[in-house]
DNA sequence: AGCATTATGCGC
DNA sequence: CGCATAATGCTT
């Protein structure tokens, strides 16, 4: 057998000009044992200095003169395990996902920037400002310009970096020290971690666990010490602390001298929850953000590899940290589909996390108040373990939820957007003082701009969008960024009546303004919250009660407690389920059960109040009645009928190419490859978006019982468009897509 | 990254 | 013109 004779490595991952693949020979002491993840040393650059290096690929092609290929000059075996299971973790994923090795490696390996340990000396005033005044004044009055310029500094300053000192300033290191024996200064040297947070936190205990909460502790970590590893699903209600119960398993955890991966959706990742955890932990808990520098993020994995940490909370990216000593791994919210990456390697959280739980030999604890229909089903199956938590430790009750049917409102000659029962309501808490919020079921703020005369839709030109219409007559492409000016006229027949249909949360600001004039309103959607911190701003503003309504879109519902909001009306609740793939069921449901959780979360019960079209829907019925169960037994029924996951699996194939003609060739093409095997196949179809950034994009769906199946789907088409040589046509795969193309 | 080759700057 | 350093390029 001659099979992979070639070896394509990728020198280290420090620096972008040599972050590609190199070919080497493989020696014949090594052939057939290289493989595609291992650490390798190879002789590098002039002077063959050897470095190290990753195996990519094995392959029986040369894709460079023969006789110019260096050898493998071995393996690396002392490599840290931790790496190794970084770099398995990889090849996994390539597996899986369908990435390339570099793209793949690029994710899981901590970029390697300014591999300096960060040594920083700093001056330190050990005088207070009156003092420091009266120094001056002495140096002054001796002549000594110099300690004098330091000490100007000082009195606003109380600490100095010293290189700003001694370049700026231009005082000399004498003259500091002279300084430092008086007493007036201190100067530090301080090798230190760029710790993103800085929180200063009274200690707390944990609070004592319910019967419920209790019950999932002792079972896990008595799993834990028996060596079993499973993957345990916990399904709260909101308010029934789960979050109590991962700090609680945490601390079992610690004290097994084990690491914790805590994984939160994005939004979620607030300061009140970062501060729940340092309370618990202090120090020993770092959190990973797409905020961090690389710099900041490069620090924690150091950090976590020298054992120096014991929890690390982020988003999914948090997964590869490498700890040492893995015990567990938390996900909350399992449900979310921000645990699904939207970029090459598309990962999801839950699955990726279950094959590193499996290489570490540590648990998998998931959370929600509603769960995936994956994770239900899993549970179901047996393959996860369920707990049910259905009690709140801390009292209060769940809101009461009424559904209103909006068509008969219409019918009844009611044409705004509010119904005359939450008309009736809001104008209650308005009386009281209590707030309300009010939630738009609609992805971003979409109010498109056609004319009235002849139907015509102002487009963008890169992209096949409607523009949506913002502030001051501009027209924005929430797809490519592109921008223009509404037009006086129409540009199809000319008619002057080319107007917005607005229907996003500033028309519903607008509106309450109208039936209830003074009233305070606060708006959260993609336009306020583009600044960063805006998020937050406006959430503590309405906390501190600024505003008697929020009005938003998804973002409102997730996780803020607001313990005076006693009302929450869901304007259009049916909106989602338009959005024709197959999670749109589960997606509403999930939506406004949690927009439920948001009322009554204070002493006095809440309310809340769903409009919709659809009011017979079962979506909206079992969030109505707050029955998980209920609607998880209609919706897999479902699933099990029209054959989508979780059931069966899904591969989505997308071909993109800037012609339009080579782009549906290509999709054609694959169709025919993939019409040879027995398996479903949906399409090849124009994407639901035909052309993003002048893009065209075209979509194929595969759906098979068995995922390993789909992977040689995905092999074979790989294959063959490299076959194809190289070309403007890309192609991906997403399996079992959270948002369909 | 590390080393080599080439480009650039300003002394005369 | 010559030597200095700076910018750029290549490594399989």
């Amino acid at each position: 057998m001659t099979r992979g004779r070639y070896a394509n490595i990728i020198i280290d991952i420090s620096h972008e000009k040599v972050d590609r693949t190199f070919q080497y020979k493989i020696p014949e002491a090594l052939a057939g044992i290289l493989e595609e993840g291992m650490c390798v040393q190879v002789p590098f650059g002039k002077g063959d200095h050897l470095r190290q290096g990753y195996v990519v690929a094995v392959t029986d092609h040369a894709e460079f003169p023969e006789e110019k290929l260096k050898q493998v000059a071995g393996i690396v075996t002392g490599s840290l395990p931790v790496e190794a299971d970084s770099i398995r973790l990889a090849a996994w994923m390539k597996r899986t996902y369908g990435s390339t090795m570099i793209v793949a490696l690029r994710t899981v390996l901590p970029v390697k920037q300014s591999m300096k340990p960060k040594e920083k000396k700093k001056l330190t005033r050990l005088l207070n400002a009156e003092e420091t005044r009266s120094v001056l004044a002495e140096c002054v009055r001796k002549h000594q310009s110099a300690k004098a310029r330091v000490l100007e500094e000082l009195v606003s300053e109380p600490e100095l970096p010293y290189e700003l000192v001694t370049g700026k300033l231009n005082v000399s290191p004498a003259a500091l020290r002279s300084l430092e024996s008086q007493g007036v200064i201190r100067i530090e040297s301080e090798s230190y971690y760029r710790n993103p947070v800085k929180l200063e936190a009274e200690k707390e205990n944990g609070r004592v666990l319910n019967e419920e909460q209790a019950k999932v502790r002792q079972k896990v970590l008595s799993d834990f010490d028996e060596g079993k590893r499973k993957t345990y699903l916990i399904h709260g209600i909101t308010g029934s602390g789960k979050t109590e119960v991962y700090l609680s398993l945490i601390e079992g955890m610690i004290k097994r001298k084990k690491q914790c991966i805590v994984l939160i959706p994005e939004i979620a990742l607030t300061y009140q929850t970062l501060l729940r955890f340092y309370k618990r932990f202090g120090d020993r808990v770092s959190v990973m953000n797409s905020t961090l520098s690389a710099g900041e993020k490069f620090d924690q994995c150091e950090r976590a590899k020298k054992g120096e940490l014991d929890v690390i909370i982020g988003p999914r990216s948090a997964l590869f940290v490498p700890f040492p000593n893995l015990g567990m791994i938390v996900i909350d919210e399992e449900h979310e589909s921000s645990y699904k990456s939207e970029t090459m390697p598309r990962y999801h959280a839950r699955e990726t996390a279950e094959y590193l739980a499996g290489l570490k030999n540590a648990s998998l604890v998931l959370g929600s108040a509603t769960p995936s229909l994956e994770a239900y089903y899993r549970a179901s199956e047996g393959k996860y373990e369920l707990f049910t938590l259905n009690h709140r430790p801390t009292g209060g009750s769940l809101a009461s939820v009424s559904v209103i049917d909006l068509r008969r409102e219409l019918k009844e000659g009611n044409r705004s957007i509010f119904s005359r029962r939450l008309q009736e309501l809001m104008e209650e808490r308005l009386d009281k003082k209590e707030q309300t919020m009010l939630f738009l079921n609609r992805r971003g703020y979409a109010g498109f701009v056609s004319c009235r005369a002849c139907g015509y839709v102002m487009k963008c030109p890169h992209c096949d969008v409607s523009l949506s219409q913002h502030m001051g007559g501009r027209m924005v492409c929430h797809y490519c960024g592109y921008e223009t000016r509404q037009p006086k006229t129409c540009p199809e027949c000319t008619s002057p009546y080319i107007l917005g249909f607005k229907a996003g949360t500033e028309q519903i600001e607008q509106q309450l303004r109208l039936r209830f004039p003074g009233i305070r309103v606060l708006r959260m959607d993609g336009d306020t919250t583009r600044k960063k911190d805006s998020y937050e701003k406006i959430l503590a503003a309405f906390s501190s009660g600024e505003a008697d309504v929020l009005v938003g879109t998804q973002m409102i519902v997730k996780g803020h407690d607001f313990p005076n909001v006693t009302l929450v009306g869901v304007l259009a609740a049916d909106m989602s389920l338009n959005d024709s793939d197959y999670r749109a069921g589960e997606r509403t449901f999930q939506l406004l059960t949690q927009a439920a959780g948001r009322a009554g979360r204070g002493q006095r019960p809440g309310e809340v109040l769903i409009q919709t079209y659809r009011p017979e829907h079962y979506s909206i019925l079992r969030s109505a009645s707050q029955d998980y169960r209920a609607f998880y037994e209609e919706e897999i029924l479902y699933r099990g009928l029209g054959g989508y996951p979780p059931v069966v699996h899904m591969v989505a194939i997308l071909i993109t190419s800037p012609h339009e003609k080579r782009g549906e060739a290509l999709a054609a093409g694959i169709a025919n490859l993939i019409r040879e095997e027995e398996i479903t196949l949906i399409g090849p179809a124009k994407a639901s978006i035909g052309k993003i950034n002048d893009i065209y994009r075209f979509v194929l769906y595969c759906k098979s019982a068995e995922y390993k199946i789909l992977t040689g789907i995905k092999d074979k088409v790989e294959e063959y468009v490299n076959g194809l040589g190289p070309k403007e046509e890309s192609i991906q795969f997403d399996f079992d897509p959270m948002n369909s193309f």
